[in-house]
DNA sequence: GTCTATAAACGGATAGAC
DNA sequence: GTCTATCCGTTTATAGAC
């Protein structure tokens, strides 16, 4: 069965060393296929070649095993897209690289985790707030840069929020269907996304549609 | 809680009589808003107004449950959206008819059970065959009205089948955060979920933009 | 048809040996 | 650090009374 994610960087396991980043980057991995309800710890176990009982000197619970796994996913987020699309001053700019980085987070498999995001209900009430809020926050500094665009008149006659959903689903969507080792190269599949989300969200034909 | 689900025609249980669809309808409910793996069948029991055991007098167990309802939000989707579009010759029309009704079926909580179509793990290896079969002849569906709509020169400079997964993801993902009681109204939604998809999708701007 | 009772398996988690 | 053994709650599912 195909990797779905493939983190670059090990999870930082609490400064736990090696052998626990390895233990939640395969649970991550297990999750994302299967679900948090479908994802049994014997699961885990055995694709990290642990016994199940062996597992727990690394971590303190199922439940906590996701949230850091939801809480690097978050910092990854960060780091990788909103970081960089921070420096630009220019709405359409930063919209696209949004737009990009985020969609090549999810070709490469690395952010893939974003599907674990979902998994909301599973967490404890103060774990749930916590990651709530940076998930808004993060829809937020989307939607702040479309109500930019729509004050320069660039935006569609839209609204923002809904603009903001529609591109989330359809970029999140990307894990589900996009297998690296299929027909479509992670080149073409990007490029046409941007194509898409530009030209569905702003006014007037910006991208020179060349093939 | 919201109810997710509104069916309109009783789920037919295989011809077992009124309570039988209505054991079904609550389980798509809880399903949706739970997943597969997080609803017990004492869950949909209690909700049903019966015992665990009691409702093993209608199923005949959990995973043949979920495939029912599979079955059902299929037939639904070929009877709302397929079958009104494939009367459409052109294919811009056909296109626009497709996500019309889709979005509009996810919005009203109708079919809002496709989410349930994401619980393919849970299948036996027989079902999930049927259950993917009928997705894919779906999905083949709007590929090949884009792949007319190419042929006419009017797609945009984009894989046809890239601008599917890319259409059905901001559709699909409608169910994950819009909410019926919300301020959105569900006019405004489908209004600006038929003009992002179409400008994102074809070359030109096709919707006259106005508010 | 719907219940009580219960079987059988599986889930998360811990104790304690090595 | 990792194992075996085990606890205990929960799960699906069935047997059998009413």
């Amino acid at each position: 069965m195909q990797r779905l994610i493939k983190l670059k960087e090990p999870i930082p396991a609490s400064g736990k060393g090696k052998r626990a980043s390895h233990v939640y980057r395969i649970a991550a991995e297990i999750m994302c296929q299967k679900g948090y309800e479908g994802t049994s710890m014997n699961d885990i176990a055995e694709a990290a070649g642990l016994t199940k009982a062996g597992i727990y000197h690394y971590i303190r619970g199922k439940e906590e095993l996701l949230f850091e796994i939801m809480t690097y996913a978050m910092d990854n987020l960060d780091q990788r897209i909103v970081a960089p699309a921070q420096e630009l001053a220019d709405p359409e700019k930063r919209l696209r690289a949004i737009v990009e980085s985020h969609t090549r987070s999810l070709l490469e498999g690395v952010g893939a985790i974003t599907i674990v995001l979902e998994e909301m209900p599973a967490l404890t009430p103060t774990h749930r707030r916590v990651i709530k809020a940076r998930k808004r926050t993060y829809f937020d500094f989307i939607r702040q840069t479309l109500q930019e665009l729509e004050s320069e008149g660039k935006l569609r006659d839209i609204n923002p929020t809904t603009a903001t959903f529609s591109l989330l689903g359809m970029i999140l969507w990307i894990s589900r269907w996009y297998r690296r080792d299929g027909k479509l190269s992670a080149e073409e599949v990007l490029k046409d996304y941007v194509d898409i989300a530009i030209n569905g969200l702003l006014k007037m034909d910006r991208v020179s549609s060349k093939r």
